[in-house]
DNA sequence: CACCAGGCAAGTA
DNA sequence: TACTTGCATGGT
């Protein structure tokens, strides 16, 4: 039986196929929707989106522009929309002001520095800053969620499943730096978390990695 | 009714 | 450094 990460990996792409993440139609919806799906089910996320794009507002100036009370409105079904109000301005700020509102020359920037600067932004954190990396930029940098860290410690592929920085660690120092790899291994886990890894079913009853 | 969902910042010890 | 708490909707 191979247990390492790759071999978790090829395990998943069998069963389940290929993902094709993230699911948005621009490297800012993906952006936006990395913050608006902070502990937040996507289904939730995905009406507030679609609220935004009925309206012609998915984009940044115009964004930006809006009142917190009508953008809180706007996102309201994403839970949190006081908070996310205030995240979604700030982020704004930083991509408008620092990179003209263009993720192409944001993906220019080099990536270990781009992600120091992400983090830097009042409501990204380590999760939303490498989702932004990976899925709206295409860098090579390896998303940790609630569900990979659940995956692993459960099946105890990891014995530590400690902070963030040590679990995405395991990742990029065992698989190639690849972010094509990177992209659809966490949109594996994610599918493998929702569907057999989940807290209703603690037990992982059918799990195809059992 | 309770619990959960693709986190994060701020406060406390 | 290592907890704890507030934030909030919508589905099961």
């Amino acid at each position: 039986m191979d247990l390492s990460l790759k071999g978790i990996y090829n395990k998943l792409y069998g069963f389940f196929g290929p993902q094709r993440w993230w699911p948005a139609d621009s490297a800012f919806e993906v952006m936006i929707g990395a913050i608006l799906t902070q502990n937040t089910s996507w289904a939730n996320v995905e009406k507030a989106i679609a609220n935004l794009k009925k309206n012609k507002l998915l984009e940044a100036s115009r964004l930006y522009g809006l009142s917190d009370a009508r953008l809180a409105l706007l996102i309201r079904s994403a839970g949190y929309y006081n908070v996310k109000t205030k995240r979604l301005k700030s982020f704004l700020e930083f991509f408008i002001k620092d990179y003209k509102a263009s993720h192409k020359k944001m993906a220019q920037a080099d990536t270990m520095a781009l992600r120091e600067k992400l983090l830097s932004v009042k409501g990204i954190g380590p999760e939303t800053a490498d989702s932004i990396l990976l899925y709206a930029l295409g860098k090579p940098v390896f998303v940790v969620d609630a569900y990979t860290k659940r995956i692993f410690a459960r099946h105890k592929i990891i014995n530590d499943a400690g902070d963030y920085g040590s679990v995405q660690r395991i990742f990029m120092k065992n698989l190639p730096k690849d972010a094509g790899l990177f992209n659809e291994y966490h949109a594996l886990l994610v599918r493998l978390g929702k569907e057999y890894c989940s807290k209703n079913n603690p037990k992982c009853t059918s799990c195809p990695l059992s």
